[in-house]
DNA sequence: CTTGACTCTAGGCCAGACTCCATAGTTTAG
DNA sequence: CTAAACTATGGAGTCTGGCCTAGAGTCAAG
């Protein structure tokens, strides 16, 4: 391996440069997120800078709230030289997405905060108003397209 | 089952009622949400209102965003007679792990807002803003704390 | 040469909240 | 009486984003 470049490398300092772990490395290729890797004649991979902007893209895209189906997309249009709008709409949709999420949890906050204050938080559990509200449906309700918690 | 009281169902009819599967509710017995249900001589489950009530607890309590764990713990604390303290300190605790989301959430759709008003939404992805400034990082950086997207 | 660190595969496992399945017994409507 | 509709069981499958494991091969240092 010493007639490699020092550029290559293999998958644990990959893995170290871009911050996740070896099987997060794996897992990303066989989602096809990351290209197949060359292989030295033993079958180690063998990866260079590149790999670790890949990386590193996935990892940025997911905090932005990206899917890694999503990310795959993005990063299929990067590769193929796919059009802006698809992107921007990838983007657009998302923070559509981000909104709904938001005001549902507005909501949930808005609900507790009030069961919250008027609980003493003294005493038996048989006068709770929390409770009491859940069991009685004086809560508010929630948008119901959000089911999830999540 | 014609001896029965016509204030006793059967599973599907509960689950009509409460709005819910037969599955979930089979379910949520297997989970300690609801009691063992009484059984016809054939082995039928036979319910009441009252589970009817307890179902829509449930569900209200997952609207307000509440897991099925919490969930247990608040109809524990009820049936047991437990202390208003925790179900306050449930409560209160929720609403500080909604507060971190609404902020997590919010950070990215200021970031994703961004990123979609400087891209034009044509021509060719190689020069997308987008892209580019999750590429080069350019994208500001969101609370490690919520990983997930879920 | 040996030790320890690294890598390989592929498969299993986790949480959360269901949902579906096959096979079998029960009840009800016509 | 028969067929449709309902219910039982428990175990597997769904989705996401990985982590962990075992057994085996490989590599670098001492």
């Amino acid at each position: 391996m010493s007639n490699e470049s020092p550029r290559h490398f293999t998958i644990g300092k990959l893995a170290d440069q871009a911050g996740v772990g070896i099987d997060t490395v794996r897992f990303y290729e066989r989602r096809g997120l990351l290209p197949k890797a060359q292989r030295t004649a033993s079958g180690y991979r063998l990866y260079d800078e590149s790999s670790i902007s890949r990386i590193r893209f996935v990892r940025r895209a997911k905090r932005l709230g990206f899917t890694l189906s999503e990310i795959e997309t993005l990063l299929q249009l990067q590769d193929k030289g796919g059009h802006k709008p698809e992107v921007k709409a990838i983007t657009t949709q998302k923070i559509e997405q981000i909104d709904i999420k938001i005001s549902d949890l507005s909501h949930m906050r808005e609900v507790l905060t009030a069961l919250a204050s008027e609980c003493s938080g003294q005493g038996n559990i048989a006068t709770c108003p929390i409770i009491e509200a859940i069991a009685d449906d004086k809560a508010v309700y929630i948008n119901e397209a959000n089911g999830s918690n999540s």
